[in-house]
Formats: C-alpha cells, sequence, structure tokens
DNA sequence: ACCTGAACACCGTTCAAGT
DNA sequence: ACCTGAACACCGTTCAAGT
C-alpha cells in the first residue's frame, strides 16, 4: 500500500535486478505459453535460482499479478478518460473491449481473473479491484442514462466479459468474435423501451 | 462409427471390466477434481496398470469423450422433445439451461468444448457434433419465429453458453447466476421490434 | 489380445547451505 | 539480506516384458 505510490521497494540492487529480470521473462512467457507457463523455466531463463523466484513471488499468483499491474493500471485511466470523453453507453463498451482485449494477453488470464472475482486468489484481488472500481463508475453512469437496465450489476457485466475474452481466446479470428459478441451483449443490457 | 449403435465394441470379458470400471472412476475423479484429475490416480483407483488406460484411451481427451457420450446424447434427445413441446424461444432457452448444467458438472470442461467448437481437440469433435445439431435445430425454430435475431449464428450461442457455463461454474450461486445471465443473453439475442 | 509397471523427462515447492 | 540448487513428491507418457 505504502510503495504503491512512493516508487521502487527498498532492495539490494542484485536483487531489484533479479526482480525485474524475472518480471521481463514472466511476462514474455506468460504471453508465449498462457498463464501456466513453467515456473522452473522462468527462472533458468532469468538466470536465476528457482529458490530466488520463490522468493520475489511466493505464488504463481503473486507473479501474475506483478507482470499485470501496470496494464491494469493504465487500463483503469483509461477508463477514466473514456468515462469524460464518450457518451456514457460507448464509454462503457470501448472501455469493455480495452478489458478484452488485455484479457485476452495471456492464454488463461481469464480463467484466473474470474477466480478473483469470485473471491478466491485474494493475489490478484488488488488487480481486479481497480478493474471492478473502473466498470462500476461507467455502469452507474450508463444506467443513469438509461442505457443499461438497472438489473445488471457489475459482477454480470465483469464476469461476461471474462467470459467473452475466455471463449473467444482461442478463436480464428479473437478480436472480431469478442466484438460481435460485445455487441450482442450490450444489446441484453439495453433497456426494453 | 459402426459400433456406435450396434451396442458395445468387441472385447475379452477382462478388457471390458477394465475398460468400464475406469470409465466410472474417471467420471467420479473428474467431477471432483475437474477434467484435469490425474490419470495416474484414476488408473490407480481403478485397480489397472497406467499402461491399460493409455491402451483404452489413447489421451485425456479420449477418456473424457467417453465419459460425456452417454449424456450429451441424452442432452440431445431432451433438445428434441423441447422443440415438439414448447414454444420456440422458450424451448431454446430451457435447453440452453439444461447445457449449461451439464457443462458444470466437471470443473474445466467448459474450457474443453469451447477448443473443440474452435476446431482443435478432434477427440471431442463427436460430442460437440451433436450439440451442435441439436442447437441448429433449436435456433433455426427461435429465427423462423422471429424470436431470434438474423445475425446470431449457432456459433455464437454455443460460445455464449460456454462462456457463462465457465464463468459462473466457481461462483457461490453457480445456477443462479448462470439463468441471470441467460435471460440477458436471450435478451441481446432478441429481435429489436 | 491384453496387461503390467519400470523408466524417462518434466514440474512445483521447500529448505539447508552458502555469500 | 539474498541467492543457490539439491531433494522430494508428484505427474504424463512410453515401451519392453509378461500372460
Amino acid at each position: 500500500m505504502n510503495d504503491s505510490s512512493s516508487g521502487p521497494p527498498a532492495m539490494r540492487s542484485d536483487a531489484r535486478r533479479n526482480y525485474e529480470r524475472l518480471l521481463r521473462i514472466a511476462e514474455d512467457a506468460f504471453a508465449k505459453q498462457g498463464v501456466n507457463a513453467s515456473l522452473t523455466e522462468i527462472a533458468k531463463r532469468a538466470d536465476v535460482g528457482i529458490g530466488t523466484l520463490y522468493r520475489h513471488f511466493p505464488t504463481r499468483e503473486a507473479l501474475l499479478e506483478a507482470v499485470l499491474r501496470d496494464r491494469f493500471d493504465t487500463l483503469s485511466s483509461q477508463g477514466r478518460e473514456m468515462g469524460e470523453t464518450y457518451a456514457p453507453e460507448d464509454a462503457l463498451l470501448n472501455w469493455l473491449r480495452l478489458v478484452i482485449a488485455e484479457l485476452s494477453r495471456f492464454r488463461g488470464l481469464a480463467v484466473s481473473i474470474t477466480a478473483c472475482l469470485d473471491g478466491m486468489s485474494p493475489e490478484l484481488a488488488a488487480a481486479c479491484g481497480g478493474l471492478r472500481k473502473t466498470a462500476e463508475d461507467l455502469l452507474t453512469r450508463a444506467r443513469l442514462d438509461e442505457a443499461v437496465r438497472d438489473e445488471v450489476t457489475v459482477s454480470d457485466v465483469l464476469r461476461f466479459v471474462n467470459a467473452i475474452a475466455l471463449v473467444t481466446e482461442q478463436s480464428p479470428q479473437p478480436a472480431g468474435e469478442a466484438d460481435r459478441m460485445l455487441a450482442l451483449l450490450m444489446n441484453g443490457f439495453r433497456r426494453p423501451d
């Protein structure tokens, strides 16, 4: 909490180097092999003992969370911008598109995020919290604008978006499919009148 | 193909016993541990050498497919019944509810099915084919009844249904959540007028 | 024709030993 | 304070040897 805005935590310089190398290699591995990429191999590719990986990131989720943090932060701020520049419904739609793109970056990521939406996997809770807050803002605005039914909750939205990413990620044209599904979904969210 | 309706394939009686034991144990294991349950343990619990498991089921998907076959068949015939007894839209809705319930039986099943909808995992193709055909019939009827937009494809429907199962399966009240999401979805499918 | 299980290559995770 | 890597328990998969 105190180090989230006050810059990098204090570390011995070799430790810091290892930490960053691990992060870089892990991102690449997750992108190429999915979120279940071999930790042993990540350590090896980072020229680091496996124990060092575990010291910095006690669980796979901790490592994943670290890799995700930056991206998720920019996702949130993009959401805020959109809220200011677009009409409520478009803001929501466009932002959700970005979220889906992000969730599709690593195979299996959407599953992990779903798990954390459901309360498991406390490691990713911070990452999800940010998303949830942004989604809440955009959804509320859309609701006030009468563009979305009252019964639709933030959980609904996030769950669906995860679902779309999940089910699209192996499809031949992920982005196209995802867009179509998202459009159908927003149509479902809209009020009947 | 020739043995799908002409009864069980010819096997030595001990082989047949092993085959069925494996099937029973595997179903239980998949239900309890998800579709990635340890094959080694399944073989052990079935009192069978691991090689025997591989002889009968060369891949995990083959085993899964065998476990699923019966259930998926009854799912298809239930779909046909519903097509005859309910109004087109209700038939589709109610059948999709059943599909979701089935996909939620094993953790991770929806992911596997999605993979096979997308053309990977040929092992499960047969199982998916049945689902697809039934979905096609029900969807066509709903379309003719003008209850569903023209652009909605079978793939859309199945993908969404998978998505719902997937994203619901770890939720606190899976069935309730799934129903809500399915309702929203059908709302999105409906024509604007 | 079918079964067995040892063998191999891999992985996650821990922890005593080092600097 | 941090790093290392051997050690342990597990898994998937193959295949030579058995009946």
